[in-house]
DNA sequence: CTGTTAGCGCCTTCAT
DNA sequence: ATGAAGGCGCTAACAG
């Protein structure tokens, strides 16, 4: 069999001797078509190897049953979670995933957006850039397409979202290791330009003051560059007496490992030791770290149940998801080595 | 400002007073008109809100500017990691990525690929699930769209693909064991029909007769089912005298770390580990596991690579990269445990 | 340097 | 139960 061009429609109709709507309606089951016809129509499909083509149909019913994807960062494993769930998600609903990453650079993603924009994409799910342009979400509501937020959050609801409860598994937290007897924390904050990171912050502060512990007693540890994080970390170690550090996201967790090694800390020995999104498999190696899980697939497939509920309905009131984390206690906080820190 | 349709051409057209075609040329930088001329015509863009639609622009030119990936595990780090650098190289060149994950279910994979290709998308890379269809390819040799197999590659290099190095690094791992003195191996070989696999095993073959040991001392796990293995493994342990562990995945290193605690031996204390694709961060917990890092992300963009360039010239002749898998030695087959299991 | 026009492959109303 | 025909928005000859 020789190079042929791809067959179209009318080639089928022509082999099936019937006309290129049939066709069409028997591809879709939009209209009945008697047996004999049908039959026909298919065998002619299977002869001439037609294959339908997306392309043309999007055009012609402008819905391309497609939506896009923009993480701020395909790299970073809570993300590729999240790309997994949404991917799965949409694969079951018959929608075809188009990824794009921002690399937390606001220019790339203002690009990637465009770029998913101009394809059509019947909606859009968006993890933003910390530095994300104010001003995108603002054009984003002004288009037509539907947009969900992922993870990184807004604070004024007139957008579908869907997050975690940060600010309260924070709050939770800090309570239990509080209840412990601890009083003097360090937190790695991170960049609070990042909502995710905020909310956990503030979550941070509700349980100091619930705790009745002072504000001031505290070391928080905020900004983008997690070397410089670091640095602070391994100097307010020695100086304050911190007896717990919190990390309010992975990347800040290498950080904060490594300034505890560079002090000569050990946890749970010296210092208690948590961390959000947390390491693969934490079971498995020492120091095993109380983590709190955020549940990153689920994020994903939420996020894409609340676009094509949006989809259904355009009109209907945004929704804001907020997914539970679970806290996962591990050796890391044992409460064993505090009573040294005691006066 | 009210609802309206999107703009097109036409508009922008009738606004800057030209015709549609001069819109299409400065649009497309396809053929030389006058700055006059050019400068109505965006300002008729800028005042219109004009954004080119790709579908009608696809539909005619038969060129999509996307390419698709199929994984066959997106929730697997080492895949997440591949489809970053997939996804950052086509970006820089200007192409859309269309992801989908097969779930290492063949069913899923053979739907996945006809729904980009129904897509028209310019090339597609796959890395085939484990039980992948072996007509999948022959299938695939026969369209026109160009493929780059990814990681699971094909003993019939008739196609482009992109792997790893996996049998001369497994050579190399046993050969720096057996130069330790380790007569006795365990390996968690896992799913042999995954190719990534099968070379693995094979190179460790290659180091055992390298080394003058017999092949019937080892202890070779195979199987798709990684509970069956870590089984197999505990009981094994228990029967033999193996003196080190390798996996040949992530997976089954989980399988295999699982089984070593089961049998209550510690790595390197009582026996040696060695793993291959490994774990994050693998320097900040104990133990710290020699490991066979593949180079997923730089994978990644290899594969695009090959792609664009089988895109600019369909008749080339095909080619198989293999990347260099780095071989990190850590604590988990220091060989000072090693004498206690001599004669 | 610019305009006219014929499709790309498909869906869908309107006829029959 | 089936056909005919007009676009969807765009590119690329072909004309001027």
């Amino acid at each position: 069999m020789w190079e042929r061009a791809m067959a179209t429609m009318v080639d089928v109709a022509r082999e099936a001797e019937v006309s290129i709507s049939t066709v069409s309606h028997v591809l879709n089951g939009t209209r009945n078509v008697e047996t004999k016809t049908r039959n026909r129509v298919l065998k002619a499909i299977e002869k001439t190897g037609y294959r339908q083509d997306v392309l043309a149909r999007s055009l012609r019913r402008s819905k391309t049953d497609s939506i896009g994807l923009v993480v701020s960062d395909a790299g970073e494993p809570a993300f590729a979670e999240m790309v997994h769930g949404v991917e799965q998600a949409a694969a079951e609903r018959g929608l075809t995933l188009l990824l794009a990453s921002s690399g937390e650079d606001a220019g790339r993603e203002q690009r990637a957006v465009q770029t998913l924009l101009n394809r059509r994409v019947d909606g859009l799910i968006l993890a933003r850039a910390a530095n994300s342009d104010h001003d995108l979400l603002a054009g984003l509501q002004r288009e037509k397409t539907p947009v969900v937020l992922l993870d990184r959050l807004y604070r004024d609801q007139s957008l579908d979202q869907v997050g975690a409860d940060n600010r309260e598994s924070m709050r939770a937290l800090v309570a239990h290791l509080a209840g412990q007897g601890h009083a003097r924390f360090a937190v790695a904050a991170g960049d609070t330009r990042v909502p995710t990171l905020t909310e956990r912050l503030r979550g941070f502060f509700d349980a100091i003051d619930e705790a009745g512990l002072r504000r001031a007693d505290q070391l928080v540890l905020a900004g983008a560059s997690h070397s410089d994080i670091e640095d602070s970390l391994a100097e307010g170690l020695s100086e304050r007496s911190c007896t717990a550090v919190i990390a309010a996201s992975t990347p800040l967790a290498v950080a904060a490992l490594r300034a505890l090694e560079r002090s000569g800390l050990a946890t749970p020995a010296d210092v208690a030791f948590a961390t959000f999104d947390g390491f693969n498999h934490p079971d498995m190696f020492r120091p095993r770290l109380t983590t709190v899980r955020q549940p990153a697939f689920d994020m994903g497939v939420a996020a894409v149940r609340l676009l094509v509920e949006r989809l259904g309905s355009p009109t209907a009131v945004p929704q804001s998801v907020r997914l539970h984390q679970a806290i996962e206690y591990r050796d890391s906080t044992e409460a064993y080595g505090l009573d040294r820190h005691r006066p």
